[in-house]
Parts: C-alpha cells; sequence; structure tokens
RNA sequence: GCUCUGGUGGUGGAAUGGUAGACACGAGGGACUUAAAAUCCCUUGCCCGCAAGGGCGUGUGGGUUCAAGUCCCACCCGGAGUACCA
C-alpha cells in the first residue's frame, strides 16, 4: 500500500478531535508538565512557515513528556487585541471584533492542519470579556496595592492609610513617584482629594503626567519611532512633547526582584543578559553637594527637594548619583539636566537668558533628535557654583541635555578625565581635566595629552586625598565610607528600568474599569468600578478614530459612563458627576492581555476567580515556553512582573512563571531573483551565464514557481504577462534563478504558506522538515530545497510497516532500535530535534536494508516516532492491532544490554560506527593495547566477526578502537 | 561604544577534548524503462598522482594537551540586543 498521508491525516485529525485524545484534566495522579507556546496574533496574512516552528518544536515535547507518564498541559490561544485589526476598522468600518474573529478561524483551520496536540478547550482570546475581567481585576488590585521595600512585598493600600493615620511618613519605606513626608496631623488634615493624590503617589498601578510624543492633527500619541525631525512619519504633522496623564504601571518596585529572579530559572544566557541589561542595575552612591550661596540665602526653590533628610544644616544642596565615588576629587563641574528645578533659582542673572534660551531649546527637541545628535555637545553656563564636599573646591554647574531627567537625579558630577562624556564636553567647552585614577600608582601623564578619558574601573586612585595609592575597588568603598560618615550622602542603587506606561488612545483593547467621581472640593477622583461589576465590557463607537476634540475613539461611546447607584454603565448624557460619572477613555496596552494568560490555561472557565488555588497548585507553573527572543525586554518582563504581584497577592504559588525557555530563531525569507539584460528588456539570463551583474537588472520572482532554483518559465509567463513574449537563456535547458536571505515578506515573493505544504507533502513530512532545517533557537531562512529528502524518507519509513509485522527475532534489529532510542532520547530532552530527524532516517535506512519486520523493533520505533510525525505513528499503530491511541503508549526504553556492557566505556557513536574507550594501565604499551582490544572482542558476542579497523594507541592508558 | 551570539564542503547542517564534514539537498555517473516520472546503486572537502598512496584542511595568529572545530589569549568578519543610564 502506498503512503497517503492526503487520507490519514485529515481521518486521524477528526479522530483524535472526536475523542478528545488531548484533552487534560486537573486531576491525576501522574506528575505534571506544562508546555506553553506564545500565543498568536491573529493576523490578516494568516500563518506562515515562521510560525509553526516553535509550535511544532514545543508539540514534540509535550507529546514525548506524555508518552513518558506525564500529565501534560499544552494549551493554545489567541492575543487578539491589537493595532492591525483597529487600523483595518478605520480603513474600511469594519468591526475589529468581526475581523479578529475571521482571522482566528482561519489562523485554527491552518493550525488544525499541522496535527498539534492543544488542547482546544482550554482556548483563552485576550479580548473575549470572559477572560479580561481578570486582566481588569488584576488592574484593580495594582491599583489597590502599595510596594513596601522593607518587606520587599506589594501590600493592600489599606494598611498604608492605616499608617498614615497613625504615623505619617515616619519609617516608610515604599516605591513612590515623588518622596514624600508628612505627619500623621498633616495626613488628617488633608481633604479626600488631597489624600487620594498622595495615595496615588504609591500605588502600584498609577495615573501620572508624563511626557508622550503628542500630534495634534492625527489625535494620537505616538511612540518614538513614530516621529522624525519632530514631525509625523505619517502625514508630516507637527509634534510636540506634552505632558500627559497616563496610567503606568510601577513596575520599578520590582526591579531587583526581577533581576535576582533570573538566578532561578533556565533560559540561555543571552536572554537574561539582554533582560539585566534592560533592567539595567547600577550600584553607587548618592551625594550631596551644598552650593555656593551666600550664607543667608538659604531659601531656594528646588534646592530644598534636595536636602538631605538626616542633616538638620539649612545648607541648600542637591543630590547626584555616582557609580564612581572613588573619582570624586576628580571632579571639575557639575551637569543638571535642562528639566532639572534647581536651574531657575541658581542661575545668575549675567547667564539668565542664554540659561533660558538652552533649556527652551532642548525642551523643543525631539526625542529622535536628541538620540541622533548624541556626538553634538552642547550646553550652557548657569553661572552658580557648587562646593565639593571632600575638596571644598568651587565647582562650576553647567546645563545639558547629555544628562537625563528620568536617570537618577538628573544631576551629576562630571569627572571628565574619567569618564567619556565629561571628558567630551570638557574639552569642548575648554574645561579643566584633572587625572584621579592611573593604571600604576606612578602612571601620571597631563590629560591635556590624552585623546581620550580613561573609563576603566581598574588601576590606583592618584591625586586623590586619603584615597591616593588605593585600588580602584577599595578607594569607591573608601568615598563611599567617608561621604556617609559626613552625612552628606549614601550607597544606593540605580536601575535603568522605567515604569511601564498602560495607556493608549485607542479602541481595541481592554477598557480601563475606572471613572472620575467629583469629590466636593470639586476635584475628580480616580475610582474603581466595584470588582463584582467586572468585566466592564468594550462599548461600540460610531467611529474608531479619535472624537474631533482629541478624545480616544472611547469618547465615541455613548453608552459610556459610571452609575454608582445601579451599578452599571449607563448612557453619557446622565453624567451629573453626583452618582453618575465619566469613565476612563483610554484602553490598555497589548501587553497587558498577554502578562498573564498563562496562568488562566490551568483553570480556563472558571467564572469565580482568575484561576482556582487548586488548579494553580496542581500546575504550579510553565515548565518550557517557547517563543521568539524579540519578547525579552517586553512582554517576558511584564508577565514575570505580573506573576511576582499575583505571587505577593498569595494566588501564584511560585515566584518565576517560566521556567524553562527556549527561543526559537526567526525564519528568515529565501527570496529567488530572474536576471533581466539590460540591453534588452525581453531577454532573461539564467545565473551561470551572466558576466557582469552590471548588465543585469536583478527582479524578485515568486518562490512558488521556483523548485530547487530552477525557474518554471511557463508559469513565469503566466504569473507575469508582460513578460509573456520574453525570451530566456538556459544553461543546460534549465533557468537557474539567484536567491538572497530577506525578511519573509509578501512584496518580496518569498513567503511560504504551510498549507500549500501540507497539500503538497503531508503535515508529518512539514513537521520533520521544519525540524530538520537546523536547530529550532538558530534563526534560518526558509528554504524548501530539502523537504524533498524528507518525504522520501517517510516513504521508506512507511514501507517498513507495509508488510506486516511478524514475530521473528531480530538481534540486529534490536541494537539498531536501542541506540535509536538512546539517540533520540537524548536529543529531544536536548531539544536537537535536526539530528533527531537524521537518526530516524539512519535508522530506517538500516532496517530497510536487513528487510527487518520483527514486531518487538518496528512496534517502539513507532512510538519514538509518535511526537514527531504523530498520523504516520497513529496509522501505523493501528494497523499493528492496537485499539488504543499511540498517544498514550509508552516510551521505550533504551537497554544497554544490546550495545556495550562493562569494562567498555561508550560514548557509542550511532554513524554505523562505533567507537569506545578502554582504560589501560598507566604504564601500558602498544602491545597491551592490542591484548585488551582482542580480549575484549573475544568476550563479546555482539561484535561478531567484527575485528579493528585502527586501533589508536596513546601514553597514559586510553586506547580508541574504530571498528 | 557596550553586551550577547555565531564563523566547518556548492547548500542546510553533524561532531560528551578522541576517524572533521554524520544526515539531507544539489551535482556527476550507472541500473530499471520504448521514454519520462518514481525507485535503486556508486562517486562527491581541496591539492598532487594512472594507481596504490601522499599532502592540506573547521575565519586569522598564538597557547594548553598524547590529542583542539571544541578549552585559553589576541585579532578579523557577520547577526542580535541596547545606547549620552553618570
Amino acid at each position: 500500500m502506498e503512503y497517503n498521508f492526503g487520507e490519514i491525516e485529515p481521518r486521524w485529525q477528526k479522530r483524535w478531535r472526536e475523542d478528545g485524545v488531548y484533552h487534560v484534566s486537573n486531576h491525576s495522579d501522574k506528575p505534571h508538565y506544562y508546555v506553553l507556546d506564545m500565543f498568536p496574533y491573529p493576523s490578516g496574512a494568516g500563518l506562515h512557515v515562521g510560525h509553526p516552528l516553535g509550535y511544532i518544536a514545543s508539540d514534540i515535547y509535550a507529546r514525548y513528556k506524555r508518552l513518558r507518564g506525564y500529565n501534560v498541559l499544552h494549551p493554545m490561544g489567541y492575543d487578539a487585541y491589537g493595532l492591525p485589526a483597529e487600523q483595518y476598522a478605520i480603513q474600511t468600518g469594519q468591526h475589529p471584533a468581526v475581523t479578529t474573529e475571521q482571522n482566528i478561524a482561519r489562523y485554527r483551520e491552518q493550525l488544525d492542519k499541522i496535527g498539534f496536540s492543544f488542547d482546544w478547550d482550554r482556548e483563552v482570546r485576550t479580548c473575549d470579556p470572559r477572560y479580561y475581567r481578570w486582566t481588569q481585576w488584576t488592574f484593580l488590585q495594582l491599583f489597590k496595592h502599595y510596594y513596601d521595600n522593607t518587606l520587599q512585598k506589594a501590600m493592600p493600600i489599606a494598611k498604608l492609610e492605616e499608617r498614615f493615620a497613625q504615623q505619617g511618613t515616619e519609617g516608610l519605606d515604599a516605591s513612590c513617584t515623588e518622596p514624600m513626608c508628612f505627619t500623621a496631623e498633616e495626613w488628617r488634615a488633608m481633604g479626600i482629594a488631597q489624600q487620594q493624590k498622595v495615595l496615588m503617589n504609591y500605588r502600584l498601578a498609577y495615573l501620572a503626567d508624563i511626557p508622550v510624543n503628542w500630534c495634534a492633527e492625527l489625535g494620537t500619541v505616538l511612540a518614538n519611532d513614530e516621529v522624525v525631525g519632530g514631525l509625523s512619519v505619517r502625514g508630516g504633522y507637527p509634534v510636540e512633547r506634552k505632558l500627559m496623564r497616563q496610567w503606568s504601571l510601577r513596575i520599578t518596585a520590582y526591579a531587583q526582584r526581577l533581576v535576582d529572579g533570573l538566578e532561578q530559572v533556565d533560559w540561555t544566557d543571552s536572554l537574561k543578559e539582554i533582560q539585566r541589561n534592560w533592567i539595567g542595575r547600577s550600584e553607587g552612591a548618592a551625594v550631596w553637594f551644598p552650593l555656593d550661596v551666600p550664607a543667608n540665602e538659604n531659601v531656594l526653590p528646588g534646592a530644598q527637594a534636595y536636602m538631605p533628610q538626616f542633616d538638620p544644616q539649612p545648607v541648600p544642596s542637591f543630590e547626584i548619583f555616582t557609580t564612581r565615588p572613588d573619582t570624586i576629587f576628580g571632579v571639575t563641574f557639575m551637569v543638571l539636566c535642562p528639566e532639572h528645578e534647581l536651574i531657575d533659582s541658581i542661575t545668575t542673572d549675567e547667564q539668565r537668558q542664554q540659561v533660558q534660551d538652552y533649556v527652551a531649546w532642548a525642551k523643543n527637541r525631539s526625542e529622535r533628535e536628541r538620540q541622533a545628535e548624541v556626538k553634538k555637545v552642547s550646553g550652557v553656563f548657569t553661572g552658580a557654583y557648587a562646593v565639593n564636599p571632600l575638596t571644598e573646591e568651587r565647582i562650576p554647574i553647567w546645563v545639558s541635555d547629555y544628562v537625563l531627567a528620568g536617570y537618577g537625579t538628573g544631576a551629576i558630577m562630571a569627572v571628565p578625565a574619567h569618564d567619556s562624556r565629561d571628558f567630551a564636553f570638557a574639552r569642548h567647552f575648554n574645561l579643566p581635566i584633572r587625572q584621579v585614577v592611573a593604571m600604576e600608582k606612578d602612571a601620571v601623564s597631563d590629560p591635556a595629552t590624552w585623546s581620550e578619558s580613561m573609563d576603566a574601573k581598574t588601576g590606583y586612585s592618584v591625586n586623590s586625598g586619603f584615597v591616593s595609592g588605593m585600588k580602584v575597588k577599595d578607594a569607591m568603598a573608601a568615598v563611599i565610607d567617608k561621604i556617609e560618615e559626613m552625612g552628606i550622602g549614601h550607597r544606593t542603587v540605580n536601575y535603568r528600568l522605567r515604569d511601564a506606561i498602560f495607556s493608549r488612545q485607542r479602541y481595541w483593547g481592554e477598557p480601563f474599569p475606572m471613572y472620575y467621581k467629583q469629590v466636593d472640593s470639586g476635584e475628580q477622583v480616580a475610582t474603581p468600578i466595584p470588582e463584582e461589576c467586572l468585566p466592564l465590557e468594550l462599548p461600540e463607537v460610531s467611529e474608531f478614530k479619535p472624537t474631533a476634540t482629541g478624545e480616544p475613539p472611547l469618547g465615541h461611546a455613548k453608552a459610556w459612563a459610571w452609575d454608582e447607584q445601579k451599578r452599571c454603565v449607563v448612557d453619557k448624557s446622565l453624567v451629573d458627576n453626583k452618582t453618575v460619572f465619566p469613565l476612563e477613555l483610554s484602553t490598555m496596552p497589548g501587553f497587558a492581555g498577554s502578562s498573564g494568560y498563562y496562568l488562566r490555561y490551568m483553570d480556563p472557565l472558571n467564572d469565580k476567580a482568575y484561576f482556582s488555588p487548586e488548579a494553580v497548585g496542581y500546575w504550579q507553573n510553565v515548565d518550557l515556553y517557547v517563543g521568539g527572543a524579540e519578547h525579552g525586554t517586553g512582554h517576558l518582563i511584564y508577565a514575570r512582573f505580573w506573576n511576582k504581584f499575583l505571587f505577593d497577592m498569595g494566588m501564584a504559588v511560585k515566584e518565576e512563571p517560566f521556567q524553562r525557555l527556549i527561543n526559537q530563531g526567526m525564519i528568515q525569507g529565501r527570496s529567488n531573483f530572474v536576471y533581466r539584460s539590460k540591453k534588452d528588456n525581453n531577454l532573461f539570463i539564467s545565473k551561470g551565464l551572466i558576466k557582469d551583474m552590471a548588465e543585469v537588472t536583478p527582479i524578485h520572482v515568486d518562490i512558488n514557481i521556483v523548485n530547487n532554483d530552477v525557474l518554471d518559465v511557463e508559469r513565469f509567463r503566466q504569473w507575469r504577462p508582460e513578460y509573456a513574449e520574453a525570451r530566456f537563456e538556459l544553461e543546460d535547458g534549465r533557468y537557474v534563478c539567484g536567491w538572497e536571505i530577506e525578511k519573509m515578506s509578501k512584496s518580496m515573493y518569498n513567503v511560504q504558506n504551510p498549507d500549500d505544504l501540507v497539500a503538497r507533502y503531508g503535515a508529518d513530512t512539514l513537521r520533520l522538515y521544519e525540524m530538520f532545517l537546523g536547530p529550532v533557537e538558530q534563526a534560518k531562512p526558509w528554504d524548501t530545497n530539502g523537504i524533498e529528502g524528507v518525504s522520501r524518507f517517510l516513504k521508506k519509513f512507511w514501507k517498513l510497516y507495509d508488510g506486516g509485522v511478524t514475530d521473528d527475532e531480530n538481534k540486529e534489529g534490536l541494537k539498531i532500535l536501542h541506540q535509536t532510542i538512546k539517540k533520540i532520547t537524548d536529543d529531544i530532552e536536548r531539544f536537537s530535534f535536526n539530528t533527531s530527524v537524521s537518526t530516524f532516517m539512519i535508522c530506517t535506512n538500516r532496517l530497510g536494508e536487513m528487510k527487518c519486520n520483527s514486531r518487538a523493533v518496528l512496534e517502539p520505533l513507532v512510538v519514538l516516532m509518535a511526537p514527531f510525525a504523530p498520523h504516520i505513528a497513529e496509522e501505523l499503530w493501528h494497523q499493528m492491532g492496537h485499539t488504543t491511541t499511540v498517544c498514550d503508549a509508552e516510551w521505550p526504553v533504551y537497554d544497554p544490554k544490546y550495545l556495550v556492557e562493562d569494562m567498555v566505556k561508550y560514548p557509542v557513536q550511532f554513524n554505523g560506527k562505533m567507537r569506545f574507550t578502554i582504560e589501560l594501565p598507566a604504564d601500558a604499551t602498544q602491545a597491551d593495547a592490542l591484548k585488551a582490544v582482542s580480549e575484549a572482542a573475544e568476550g563479546r558476542k555482539w561484535m561478531g566477526d567484527a575485528q579493528p579497523k585502527k586501533v589508536i594507541f596513546v601514553p597514559k592508558k586510553i586506547i580508541n578502537i574504530v571498528l
């Protein structure tokens, strides 16, 4: 019988679905294992061959774990909220829910054809109210909690209120936006609105004014990459930097735990490194520099905020952050960021105009421009001076935008000799440069002769008072100790990580379950709707664009106000600010829904809770997560934060959500080209015949009409009617195309759709081929040139079973089988699926050669194949007389008795060769080695008549024998 | 700039420090066939040689080792992340 995948595959897919073969229960005596894929955004283009790569790998692993006796959770769903559907809606008026539904249906159809073992009963969609109810719920919990740095834990905001009422901010160490200081009496004296404002400063989800790129013409906030030269990329409208009220998540509160948690997870070093860099922890010191102002002038706006709390002496000063406290003797100037609030009060009258001009200029510069002109040095002197607390020198204070407002305190001590940016600034403005670190204690030179600064944290301190001669590391510690002793600073840690802006002026996202309640003072207070009223469903709107007044699209919704008494959404016209209030108009960003979806899969139908304690108690966390590394600084940070918060709440049972993580590499496109002669527009020259590339124009050609780089000329004529009459200069009767690796995209005609390949070769071939392409983690171009080989292999594999199986003994076959079991098992654990496929090919060829049809060999082999090629395995399993599914078979166990035993220490290489090592005494000779080999050979029946082909003898008691 | 990755035939890629190039594609030759497709067999890193055989080979240069694609040092090239983060 022929191997007819077209008949076998749909038949088994149907059976599996009808019998619920992949349904997973939360109750089992078996050990649990959770294999998760990053769920896709269902785009209009459908799946291309890059998407299933990771899904196939994880499916193999999930099936393997199941065969090894685990209860495996392997779910799938859709990240269904997102921009493309909304943009499509703006253009066509088609509701995003409709497009999303269609795209999901298409994705599902494509996924089903590949034969995955997903439990579709657990599907989640982020746009489903039954799901986003819990996204909103989590947001409310974030709103209702603050982060206690002493306990290193999120705590209910009610505890904070209690504390304020009893002792004010006394002894409080909590994450906040602005440091605050007040007494219990002051707290009690505040009005409701004022108290809420204070609490907002501590909440983990908070509303704050944040600078954004605002484009009035487009009526929306733009990301930095959507703005060039102060104009919007689309339309070229002016963009301004504007402070806007935005919801943010205080993810920075978790910065240290996000760093620490990386120690506990089994991720690649490179991904951990990406996260560490993103969080950007740096240790250093905060130091207060006093201002050099007349003694009586101690009231300076801006300066007060920087007074050391523990220093009663009323000297106006400001705080800087440095990672190099050891270089404090080399400070020759100070720099404030243009946004610094001290600038106004310290600038001298002579400098005032210049400073104001500079600040205004810097303010109007877009983030983009600023980043593009990093090399250009700019700045201005304020006329004011600070005092170096250790040397008591007067130091000029400058303003420059190379100091960023968002990092540290927005002020630095500049040490031009040992910081390249300070160095460039000093050179540009002719400021002094003083060496305070040298590679050797006496290696001091004139910095005027330097071409660059010495930034390395190695060597010795020089010209540095009491730390001179110390190693840099010791000097750092000594300076910090001194500063702490003097009460003018302390050790501290800074992070590069910023809080996550959580508002989007978009329609197609989760609505915030918040309304704006007017209090007696007339101020609006952000107020959560009651938890039991969730979900707050996304309202219908007349238009998906922003409103004429610049409100987000939800401004078009009629029914979008909250009635406190009826506890429901009512028409906007009923807003009276007494019992009916306006609802929030922004929606949540894409990462909101994807931050906790893995937990919902554990208990997807629960309508009482996000997930039950029993479900999470059973599954714990994700054992294996497969997805792209491009999410390293986005989703994977947010999800870890989300999980840690739920852990603090006592809901998640593991602090880290994803124990092991595999990054599948991107599949790039492989474009094909034809070459048109520049002299003759109707002449195409085969690649090998081109003498000079300058004579031809390469033109993209659809990869679907090219086979192994050979062009199907007839189909080309049909595809491009304008070339119907074109002539082709052929080599060996064929037109050979050129190729190049590019992004997979429609415009380059290099998109490969998996359905076409499934129709042509079958799902099992596609699965094996995607694995055979190369290591899962590696980025690689898609290329169908080798798929024939895999297809041929499956036909041969089928043929092994074609005559039926017998109960014959086959010692040689068992040997091959057990080699295969060992290799495949090792490969799967290492996620090395490309070598697994090779192993199957070798095994099949060898069993085919010996015409092995022994059941004892062929039956376990089918089980080995089941994770990789489930359809053909299932079919053969049943043909061998089984009535249960191969998914519930038992993974065969490697038995070394069929290979090498006792004194012989393997590895055995499975290439039709064997190599093993025999240990000999240290003083053994070549003759001893040969003797040992023949003894070993004699004692081994499994060696048969084989004689060693080559014996490599080396001193030190080891010989290698090659058979 | 910094961090992380990788560099092996015509191609994709194999090699717990132990025969480098498994397996597959492509290419060349052959069998079967009226013919083609399909299938099967042989050859295929480079150089010298009719051959047996010999020499050279994992980006470059050093080193450790009986033995290095693999470990160490320096450099060159590609890919990714990040970027006035003090």
